[in-house]
DNA sequence: TTTATAATGAAAATGATTATCATTATCATT
DNA sequence: AATGATAATGATAATCATTTTCATTATAAA
């Protein structure tokens, strides 16, 4: 907590070059848009909002950059029940996501612990369960507000 | 339990007559094909299996049918970590899915009542919460079989 | 510096989904 | 059973996100 935090994208690059890969401008760019972002992106959103800063970045940058990212599992491509493909930050440890289905700002929660009901429902189903999802879907209260007036 | 009982795929017929839509061929074919599939579909897929019974079905009326059912909630686009757009039977109830990672064979499970994790959520992040999921994926029993013989 | 090669970006290709529109089938009414 | 309004269909074309290809450029280790 002092001015020698580190921001979550320097940590991601960091991460990046502990994994092999080279640091170049346009992953420095596209890095931190989505780090600093507080919404989940389409693709050509972080293209578009990286161009601001790196005008000649090209859109295939983008798709390979975020492959990365999320086989580091620093990013995570969301889904929803109307779409999918947006890109936010990954949950941390036993975080959760929770996503406004307005406006796509992002907010965390820490939930129930899942490690009983998924060893109940090993048993039962003979599957091998390896991942879960558990997200929420709602109106942020910005959103909310923003409705009422009309 | 008689041989009155009703296939999934009649009731969901039913459901479609009740909404105001017409009962057409492809309509019927298509409904069973994803009532009796035991697996996650890809729209193709539907497609391919449905023309064995109805040859000139078209892709097109896949995609309008599958609308439809989604909107009557008998249909669930199913979204997976590394792809989506799946389609199966939605879960009934407060039944959530398990889904076979490798052969995408479904199954359903009763879980944890998420009615107070929602309202705590709710609370702490100010969001109107509106949806919810909870998905299980893993290895079948099958392809844990499968994957040992090697 | 030099150099091997990872990374980039432009362009083309691909593949899933959607829109258009003339034709056909359903079903309420006769 | 026949009629007719119109919902539904399917062939085709269009769209749009994503991926592939490949010549050029930039990184970072030596």
């Amino acid at each position: 907590m002092s001015q020698e935090e580190k921001s979550s994208g320097e940590v991601w690059l960091e991460s990046m070059r502990a994994s092999g890969y080279r640091l170049t401008t346009p992953r420095r760019v596209i890095v931190n848009i989505i780090a600093n972002s507080g919404y989940a992106l389409e693709a050509i959103e972080i293209f578009d909002l990286s161009r601001d800063e790196y005008p000649r970045l090209g859109l295939v940058t983008v798709y390979r950059t975020l492959e990365k990212l999320e086989q580091l599992g620093l990013v995570q491509r969301v889904h929803q029940p109307d779409g999918c493909h947006l890109y936010l930050r990954a949950p941390k440890g036993h975080e959760h996501i929770l996503l406004c289905k307005s406006c796509r700002r992002t907010d965390y929660f820490r939930g129930d612990d899942l490690s009983e009901l998924i060893e109940e429902t090993s048993q039962t189903s003979g599957f091998e369960i390896e991942d879960h999802w558990l997200q929420f879907f709602g109106v942020c209260k910005t959103c909310q507000q923003a409705n009422h007036v009309e």
